[in-house]
DNA sequence: CTGTTAGCGCTTTCAA
DNA sequence: TTGAAAGCGCTAACAG
């Protein structure tokens, strides 16, 4: 482990450490000889810079803290590896906390991320949209960026347009003729999930095709979920001819589901999906989707959270478009 | 922002800062109404400890660094996030480097390790196993603990039994029968690779199969290249009866293309995977595969590189078992 | 051009 | 039981 200081440097090349200070960090002027004479002792010792040490004076730690929902989900690793990359291209470092699928070990983190001074913090936590004391300290201790809706506002939202996310393959399946259409939600209670659903209603609305509460059924996000969503929907009504599932996760097991009940895609059932993760372009069939931007929602919430605290940007909310992708899931409804 | 300092709250106690500085970690022997005075200011004050400056005379900074090829692969993800929920066990905080494709960014997120004065960092970048500059890194300036080899070895890998990947499902495709088994592979001259296809070429030796060099196929990893893949291999290998495909996402590529060509699997063709992500359980059909123990993986480094830190474990290297999943795409050959 | 003085927030002796 | 002194590695302001 290196702990070659500015001292030891400094004995190196028989000046005081003060003046190598200014010879790394380029300011003050200094005598060329001295100044490669130090170069090469700092070079030759190895020296690493401090950046604890360098903090501590300074206003800045150049360092972001990211509270996330359990990131082995690949729309969620999309996030934070474009909160990452975009940290990085600041040179700004990331320290990264998962939470427990209910958020209550967040204010655990959130008084991590105080004690370490990181300069910002990015929220990707939904099970905490809720939690007043989030919100709260959110507000009150850090200059933050959320991706999802705070409990009690005042911090920035940076997220894919929800309400579009369900509303454009809605109106894709009523464009095709399709009036029974069904939709598989996400997790009960979440935003994300109201508002996926939100679109899907207005979408029907706009076509004056009634709302039937009764084909919207949850599933939890995953795979399982949608699996079994799907039985327990066709099991109800069976003449249901389209599925706008609200995410590509549950939309395989729907598939799945569809192909166990002899049901053919799209000939008997059209389905969409949401996300546009990649092992949705080879299902079987090739699956219909909405793309989001996740990649892109965490640079930009990034770049947003730097610029606010380095004064460029005031705190505003940023909505990000999405955008169909139509492959061989759906189709017009056929005559059984 | 929080910048509520020991003096602080020693002028609102009415002490030195010293005397704070010890009722708050609970050393030395105070006055018990000194203790609650200052426990209350403290808490009045909203006084959170800076873990930067406790840091800069103690040893540690109760940091681990981890650098990791592209986290928004499912498989990576569930590495990290084992990573994550370790560390945080040990109250440790970890901050987290992505790496572009080629890992030619690996010795400046290293740099920056090197800056925070990380305790130890955790590798999983097998895109720079091959490069001795990163390895002389790691053994000189790190305490470091590897998911995958690293050049010039000196630092412990742990990891899944690569070979056993390959092994285990072609073992288990020769007992259904097949004997014109062909393999898709990752990323050609990785290691992981090169194990996995030397684990399925060593159950093909013990039946006394021949390798065959031209049904061996490269996919990348990806669910595209997966598909790609299984096209140019029965382009070229129609007599193919069973394809060890090296991970699932190429799997649901090769379960596509099969379904493309007018194949039914496992009729005509039988497909294993390999990582045992979630999609695999619905697949059409259902995927046979290969669990890796990914979360654990990266707790066991973890625990590893923390008991070597802390001197209760000398550095060694660890191989977790993996195991087999059987679901319905394997089958006996049927005669055609 | 260079070194001195001061201090960031904290812990750790050591005296009082 | 308490506080004063010292120092972790560094930067900033100023004097020489």
């Amino acid at each position: 482990m290196s702990s070659v200081s500015l001292k030891d440097v400094a004995a190196a090349a028989d000046v005081s450490f003060q003046t190598v200070s200014k010879v790394l960090n380029g300011k003050g002027s200094v005598a060329p000889k001295t100044r490669s004479r130090i170069l090469e002792a700092a070079g030759s010792l190895g020296y690493v810079p401090n950046a604890l040490a360098r903090s501590l004076q300074g206003t800045s730690t150049h360092t972001i803290g990211v509270i996330s929902t359990d990131f082995s989900r690949p729309e969620v690793a999309l996030n934070i590896v474009g909160i990452e990359h975009e940290a990085r291209r600041h040179d700004v470092a990331v320290i990264i906390g998962s939470l427990d699928p209910d958020g209550t070990d967040c204010e655990r983190y959130l008084r991590v991320m105080l004690e370490r001074r990181v300069d910002g913090v990015i929220m990707n936590a939904p099970a905490t949209e809720h939690y007043p004391r989030v919100g709260e300290l959110l507000r009150d201790s850090f200059t933050a960026v959320s991706l999802h809706e705070v409990a009690g506002g005042g911090v920035p939202v940076v997220r894919p347009n929800a309400q579009d996310s369900g509303l454009l393959p809605t109106r894709h399946l009523l464009q095709l003729g399709h009036t029974r259409i069904a939709t598989i939600t996400g997790q009960a209670g979440r935003r994300i999930t109201e508002h996926r659903t939100e679109g899907y209603r207005r979408a029907l609305e706009q076509r004056s095709v009634a709302f039937d509460a009764t084909i919207v059924e949850p599933g939890e996000w995953t795979v399982e979920g949608g699996y079994a969503a799907t039985h327990r929907l066709l099991d109800r009504a069976e003449d249901v001819t389209a599925i706008y599932v609200q995410n590509d996760r549950m939309a395989i097991g729907a598939l799945s589901a569809l192909h166990d009940r002899g049901l053919r895609v799209p000939d008997d059932c059209s389905v969409v999906g949401c996300d546009g993760v990649a092992e949705s372009a080879r299902t079987i069939p090739p699956l219909t989707t909405v793309h989001i931007p996740f990649h892109e929602t965490g640079e930009t919430a990034t770049r947003l959270l730097l610029d606010i605290i380095s004064g460029q940007s005031k705190p505003r909310s940023i909505t990000l478009p999405v955008s169909m992708v139509y492959r061989s899931s759906t189709a017009s409804p056929q005559p059984r």
